[in-house]
DNA sequence: CCCTAAATGGATGTATCTTACATATTAGAC
DNA sequence: GTCTAATATGTAAGATACATCCATTTAGGG
């Protein structure tokens, strides 16, 4: 599937007939009714007649009302599908890695809807103009930050990764105005990371946290990237949560390479340097 | 649906009569082709009456076969549906949003179709017994072992994440039969780490590895989780193949949290014993 | 204003799915 | 082992939904 078809339809209006703009329009409106409607019902709700439906659809390249059914249904469920599953003591390894892997997926998808663009766009612009750019982190998010540094130190843009309170401390008494702290806490609710970013604001730097919304710690920052998933104080569930926060910090790093060219060739450079710490193949 | 369709079929077969039994095994068999067949077709090649197979649906919970049909090919939709994307200079931060995410997400289903069942198994009995467990990685690797080492400090295993070449001779030095090492590389080619696998597979403790498949790391392991992702050399890419990595080393830990009930307890404990470190909400 | 060509819908045919019912099979009781 | 009753399965008819044909309508050009 190369294209997405909701994209194709728009794309293709304009070459249609009226009636069958008609069509277009209430399939962009509302695809998911179509799964359950079959063309009679379809195409008197719609006002037109059911050849019209047909022919919408072989102008969209189908052979049928039914295959662009089918088409339609399976991209509308990609989304959906995913679930957040328990883990049950009698799962067979197999259930469990396919429920490791579903929820993984599905937390991730659940972040992307929550993602305020607004605020990501903010954080990327306030991140590509930064001197240095540290993370900090405690507990099962210093992971998370320790990747997010790596990937900052990649677009050459000085990093570090600090998860001890006395060297957060120390850190942002030393930082200024052109400088960005990045706060990951999957909690939003450990002291110690919501002191180090009070000391860090009361020095001029930004502070965009990743964190879950209504916490303390969103409330202090500049910009407060909010993401709640399901909580990991069960064992029963995986511990997926943390993916999500990864892909984040991804999206930023990804921002800031657009925006800052320079970072490309070090990227490319990269490549070269390492080859010497690793064995020919 | 509550439970993906595939494994409620299987669950359900002991139940079903037994011409039905034949249409469960074949769709469970081949499920893809169902999505094209017709009633008529599908009986036939099952070797069973359409009848029959109307009833297998209404005993799956669907009103009959047409359901059945668009439910199965929107599961089997959804793991195809993701795709990995270039970012491009010119795309929004809306889309490269979108591009990271369904990236991250193909990726991390692209590993699970990759795992090997047999070796996860393996990997996961060892961990389960092991007196000690220790994380080996560097680079971009090393906030993955982090969080493998975060993860099984949780199940009570004494653990440590390693990304000192220097200090991982010394621990390889010091390990015995009874332990097991995960040796982590986003490559598979690094000198370090197929060193320090070496010293630790003389000490007899076992090793598992997560690494591309065909590296020198990966023919050393005794048991070599392989997974190919695409490559993370070019700065348009995004840089989501540690997600994947990830993500095993969450199935690892919840298929040892199975094995060892006397986590679960632990688990449930930490959740409080965090307390103290948190304001309260 | 008429003519032509395209667009649209009604009616019909056909493919596909579903149901009713008859037959076969199985399980249990004697 | 055999009969009976219940259950399982398939045949064939019926209903439904989809696609096609063709007549009608509409729009645009002369």
């Amino acid at each position: 599937m190369s294209t997405k078809l909701l994209r194709k339809i728009k794309n293709t209006i304009p070459e249609l007939r009226k009636s069958e703009k008609i069509v277009a329009e209430y399939i962009l409106k509302d695809p998911k009714s179509i799964i359950t409607l079959k063309t009679a019902d379809a195409s008197s709700l719609m006002g037109i007649s059911e050849p019209t439906l047909i022919r919408f659809c072989k102008a969209m390249g189908f052979t049928g009302y039914q295959e662009l059914k089918i088409n339609l249904s399976q991209q509308l469920a990609a989304d959906d599908y995913f679930e957040i599953y328990e883990i049950y003591p009698d799962d067979s390894i197999h259930d469990l890695c396919e429920k490791v892997f579903d929820t993984a997926v599905s937390e991730i998808l659940n972040v992307r809807s929550q993602i305020d663009q607004d605020i990501l766009e903010q954080a990327i612009q306030a991140l590509a103009k930064a001197r240095r750019v540290e993370f900090y982190a405690f507990g099962g998010s210093a992971p998370v930050a320790m990747d997010g540094q790596h990937k900052f130190f990649r677009l050459k843009i000085p990093t570090s990764c600090i998860s001890d309170p006395h060297i957060q401390f120390m850190s942002a008494n030393s930082l200024s105005k052109n400088d960005v702290v990045v706060a990951i806490s999957q909690s939003g609710t450990t002291t110690a990371i919501v002191d180090s970013v009070k000391t860090v604001r009361e020095s001029g730097a930004k502070v965009i946290g990743i964190m879950p919304g209504n916490t303390p710690l969103a409330d202090i920052c500049d910009l407060s990237l909010t993401i709640n998933v399901g909580s990991n104080d069960r064992l029963t569930m995986p511990l997926t949560s943390r993916l999500a926060y990864t892909a984040v910090i991804d999206v930023l790093t990804m921002g800031v390479a657009q925006l800052r060219p320079e970072a490309q060739d070090h990227l490319y450079n990269i490549a070269d340097s390492q080859r010497s710490l690793k064995i020919d193949s």
